[in-house]
DNA sequence: ATTATCTATAGATCTATAGATAATGC
DNA sequence: ATTATCTATAGATCTATAGATAATGC
């Protein structure tokens, strides 16, 4: 049952996908190492082949989506910095992010989950939130950078707050009124 | 090995608020029935007598640990409303309620784990986010009732954002600045 | 007599490891 | 010959239930 080195990497990318994917709907505890080897199409012996622990997994699902979502932020930044805040705003604050956090942003998903777990997986998170914090300093509003700063970083709390709560309740205008009201803050 | 009706619902509250500190503490998976009776004082065979399942009990402990939360801002808000703004921010965006996840804010500490679960500790989520609301509408400036509730959500999501994220980021320096950032922003 | 809590356990997980298998790559 | 993945399982959980025990409250 020997793969080509090709596959091998393959299947690693596979399981690390997979896992920012499952982590990220179901939290670290909501999926076991079976059903994610499952998942990515392999038998769970394997697992342990590629990644020490599910802890270390977690940290490279994580770092692995941190980064696409920073790079989509950038991306934003490249295609116009006048209007950039108000569609990263616009994307970050929408009904769709709030209701696919398998595809959304880690820290919104993980972050009180990665909060009491491995430093691994912290610094992951600290790595991706930093990413994204420094696109945000490039196009919030302030008359210096150190204000700058502080509204990214106000905005950007702002944001994982207004998901995380969105999420969170059970009904359905206040979590709509939430969205809005962050918007409205950060993007006016 | 009965006990008086008296001491039954003694025993009852005390497992409930064992419940919303251990959840807090260690996430809702992270502390099982089992630990959490002995927590109490009891053993965990009588727990069903008590609650119809842990969800349940998550549900009671959330509603529990919120209506504190309310409480202790309407505190604040009778001791003076002019700086009572400023004194909710500051407690809350704290390195105290940052380090003690066990005693503060359940959105923060369990917001992402109820988002998954149950109806029933989604809806006590958020009966306690719409008592927090409703007191930062009677605090923040505005020129009308619409604009006091955008500012009021959107204070409170910058709060509930800006300690998940202290929490988790492994920099100490950056965990600072974030308090920093949406304190002023709230509450310059 | 009733019942709150106890001990004990069923049944289903979970992470991680051991050893077998079979295809790659020297 | 090496090694990536497979099957199988160890050992430790977990939630929930069954039945015994012993103190309350009619």
């Amino acid at each position: 049952m020997k793969v080509s080195r090709e596959q091998v990497a393959l299947n690693r990318e596979r399981i690390v996908e997979t896992a920012a994917r499952l982590f990220r709907e179901k939290g670290y505890d909501g999926i076991g190492v079976s059903d994610l080897m499952k998942s990515a199409g392999l038998t769970h012996g394997g697992f342990y082949g590629h990644f020490a622990s599910k802890e270390d997994l977690l940290a490279e699902a994580t770092a692995f989506a941190l980064r696409k979502s920073v790079e989509r932020w950038e991306g934003m930044l490249a295609h116009g910095a006048d209007t950039a805040l108000e569609r990263i705003a616009d994307s970050y604050l929408s009904p769709e992010h709030r209701d696919k956090p398998e595809l959304g942003c880690s820290v919104t998903a993980l972050g009180s989950d990665i909060a009491r777990l491995g430093d691994k997986a912290r610094h992951a998170l600290t790595e991706g939130a930093a990413g994204q914090v420094a696109v945000l300093e490039q196009l919030v509003p302030g008359a210096d950078d150190a204000e700058k700063r502080q509204q990214a970083l106000a905005a950007y709390a702002a944001m994982v707050g207004a998901i995380v709560l969105a999420r969170a309740v059970d009904d359905a205008d206040l979590s709509l009124e939430i969205l809005a009201a962050a918007k409205q803050a950060i993007a006016a």
